[in-house]
DNA sequence: TGTACATCAGTGAACGCGCGTTCACTGATGTAC
DNA sequence: TGTACATCAGTGAACGCGCGTTCACTGATGTAC
């Protein structure tokens, strides 16, 4: 096996260069949020980890903030794939249900990162990446809304805001679960989110016969 | 005027013994909270708010921990006197809206003491006094949706389910706009408040309907 | 193919800071006699 | 009413820590010629 001393792919074990450091902190860091919990983070914790110097970091972060900003980046990102994921697999009729255990099952497990993403401001007003990729994570909210609502007859305001309600009504209850560790064992949520859900349909119907209504 | 040395009201500007220096720490604290954000309230700076050494707190407060309780409390029983408040101010139809506008006004108003309190676990199983202070918070909406909902013929079932729903709705909201500094204005935030308030009441009448049905 | 060199991604040490907490202490207070 | 004393609520100094960040530096890499 000959070594070929000037391919990349080839690194030693330890060497001076690290080949990919950026991508190493953000994954040490996502390890530390679950296990030390989103408060006590710190960029030289996390260097330490990596086994890089107190330093290393500056040369692909600014500053503490920016790191934290590119892990919830990296948590919206994961958000949006599971919900995602979650609405594709879904059967006729069970999306919202499917949506909303993918929503609270990404909060329970990842809970330092959610806690992250959840205390960093978003402003859209100043080109907020962050702030787009929390916007993604509500496309498969709304797919779901819409599929269910525009054969009924709603038009798009009304499922856009119904879908704004989904979110805030999945938030409120991720947030609530966060703090109360006997709610989270799944046989004692997961009755929670299918009633919720239900309930959430029913308002659904109710609002597009009450828009509907309105109109005549 | 005759100095009455014995008497404890007439302690000089700057006494030995403070006074009442649990409750000026629990206010200094909560003024700290609202400039600074919760990330950063310490025990240091609170005691050189008040003008007190650094160990002085550990007379009144075990720990950190102890006094971020505390403060804790003190803002679970502010939202519950507000939400008491809006109930009992509200004309006949207009209540969900006046608490739902409660909620999120405290949270806004009280943004780093909303946060600590979202913060802290709260563990009702180990006999947690915020736990319960927490659900007292519940019961002017609990009051609120039963009034709706009883004359309907709905069970006390679904009547605690839905203000659970409430709940979890308005915590949801408060919670994303304090993420998000644009839609904090009142006349951004008041038309959605309103908006889903209307929203959650078609989805209780909806949610009666269904459980009669289904009793049928 | 070999070499000079610019660029990049690291190092290691240090700065200055504020933090939670503990300790032996002391001044003030109220009470028993 | 006066005094001794226990108790309480403060002080001031210190311990040890981890933090974010900066700096001059150096080793590794890739490229122009």
């Amino acid at each position: 096996m000959p070594r070929r001393k000037t391919r990349k792919a080839a690194k030693p074990a330890r060497a001076y260069h690290h080949g990919d450091l950026r991508a190493a902190l953000i994954q040490a860091a996502l390890e530390m949020l679950e296990r030390d919990g989103a408060a006590v983070l710190s960029l030289r914790a996390v260097a330490k980890a990596v086994g890089v110097s107190e330093a290393a970091p500056y040369h692909h972060f600014a500053d503490k903030e920016a790191l934290e900003r590119a892990l919830a980046a990296e948590g919206f990102g994961r958000l949006t794939d599971r919900l995602t994921g979650a609405l594709m697999a879904s059967g006729p009729g069970e999306d919202l249900l499917r949506l909303a255990a993918a929503y609270v099952g990404f909060a329970l497990d990842a809970r330092g990162l959610f806690r992250l993403m959840g205390r960093l401001p978003l402003d859209r007003a100043q080109h907020d990446e962050l702030a787009a990729l929390s916007e993604e994570a509500l496309t498969p909210l709304a797919a779901a809304v819409a599929r269910r609502m525009l054969p009924w007859g709603a038009d798009a305001d009304i499922v856009g805001f119904a879908a704004m309600t989904l979110w805030t009504q999945l938030h409120g209850l991720a947030e609530i679960l966060l703090s109360r560790a006997a709610d989270q064992a799944p046989e004692r949520y997961g009755p929670r989110v299918a009633r919720l859900m239900e309930f959430f349909e029913d308002g659904l119907e109710a609002a597009t016969r009450g828009q509907i209504a309105r109109a005549e």
